[in-house]
DNA sequence: ACGAATGCTTGTGTTTTGCAAGCAAGGTAA
DNA sequence: TTACCTTGCTTGCAAAACACAAGCATTCGT
C-alpha cells in the first residue's frame, strides 16, 4: 500500500482524484489559484492582502509547490527588481472548468453565496462557452488584470 | 477580516471557492466522496480498506463533518445492526460535475494517469450527458454499488 | 454465553500550521 | 553615498492537526 502523505506531488498510475488532492488537498492552494484566475493577482503581497489570513511561511511554501507542479511560474518583475511575478501556466488555466463546476455547485447549495444565479445558470447551460470567453479575455489582457466578468458576483471579492 | 480556519463549515456571503475549500480543503474529504461516488462505498470499513491509509479517528471526524454539511447521510443498516450505512445526499451527488472536471484535468496533465483518454474526451465533448448517465445509473442501482462505468479506467481503483 | 465484527474514542508522539520577528536584496530620496 | 522603505522569504516557538496503537460499546453468529 502506498501511503498518502500531505500534498504529495506525484504518484505513478494514480487515481485522478488523488492527483487533484495532491494539488489542492489543503486549505490554501485552491484559494491562491482563485486569486490568480479571477482577481488577477500576481504578487506575494496580493495574496497576503486577499483577506483570508494566510501566513507568509505557508504562502511561500504553497507558491513553491505550485511552481514545482508547473501550475504557476515565478519570475522577477523586469520593471521592478524587488518584485516577483507569479503567473498561471496553461496547466493552471486548465483548472478553469474545475473552478466553474465548483462555482456552480456552491451557487446551488450555499444559501449565502455571492455567486449570481444568472452566472451560475450560464455555466450550467454552456460551460464551454463561459470557459472560452474567460480564457480569451485572460489572454487578451495578460496577467495582473482582473477577470473581465463581474468578479464580485462570482467570488464576492472584497479585498481589504 | 474573517479568519479562515480549517474545514470551516460556513461563512456568510462567501466566495464559492472558499465554500468548496470548506468542504474538501483537506486531504481526505474528496477521496471519501470519490469512494462513495465511483466505488459504491457505504461502510466505515470500505473507506479504511480503500488503500490510502486514513486513520480511524480522522475518518470518523470527516464522516461527521460531511454529515453535518449534509453531503452524506448516516444510518444503521437495517439488515445488520452493527453496520452503519453512509450514503451521498443530492448535494453530494451534485458534486459529480466537479469530479468529472477534475478527472478531465488529471487526464490532461498527469502522464501516469489511470483515466482512459476515451472517457476524458467524452467528458470534454459532453459532460452533461456523462453526468446524466452516471446519475441515472446511481439511482437505478442504489447505494453500495460500483459505478456502471469502467471505474478502474477512471479511478485506477485497486482495493487491496 | 462467548467471541468476532463494526464503528468509534482515547492516549501519545509526530507533523503541520499560525504567528511574530527578522533578514537580504532592490528601490527611493536626501 | 547613506539612510530608509518595500518585497519576498526564513526562522523560532507555540498551537493545532494528524498517525498510530490500544481500547470500548454494541451487535451478530454460534
Amino acid at each position: 500500500m502506498i501511503r498518502y502523505t500531505a500534498l504529495m506531488i506525484y504518484e505513478p498510475k494514480q487515481c485522478p482524484i488523488r492527483f487533484v488532492t495532491g494539488v489542492f488537498g489543503d486549505r490554501w492552494s485552491l484559494l491562491i489559484i482563485r486569486d490568480m484566475m479571477f482577481r488577477g493577482h500576481t504578487r506575494f503581497q496580493d495574496f497576503m492582502r486577499a483577506g483570508e489570513g494566510i501566513s507568509t511561511n505557508i504562502l511561500s511554501d504553497r507558491l513553491s509547490r505550485l511552481e514545482a507542479q508547473r501550475i504557476i511560474t515565478r519570475r522577477r518583475d523586469p520593471a521592478n527588481g524587488r518584485r516577483v511575478l507569479y503567473e498561471l501556466t496553461g496547466k493552471g488555466r486548465d483548472l478553469l472548468p474545475v473552478m466553474l463546476a465548483a462555482i456552480s455547485w456552491a451557487e446551488e447549495h450555499d444559501p449565502e453565496t455571492s455567486v449570481s444565479h444568472e452566472f451560475a445558470e450560464r455555466v450550467r447551460a454552456d460551460m464551454a462557452a463561459v470557459r472560452d470567453e474567460m480564457l480569451d479575455a485572460m489572454e487578451r489582457l495578460g496577467p495582473g488584470q482582473e477577470s473581465p466578468l463581474p468578479i464580485d458576483m462570482i467570488t464576492g471579492a472584497t479585498v481589504d
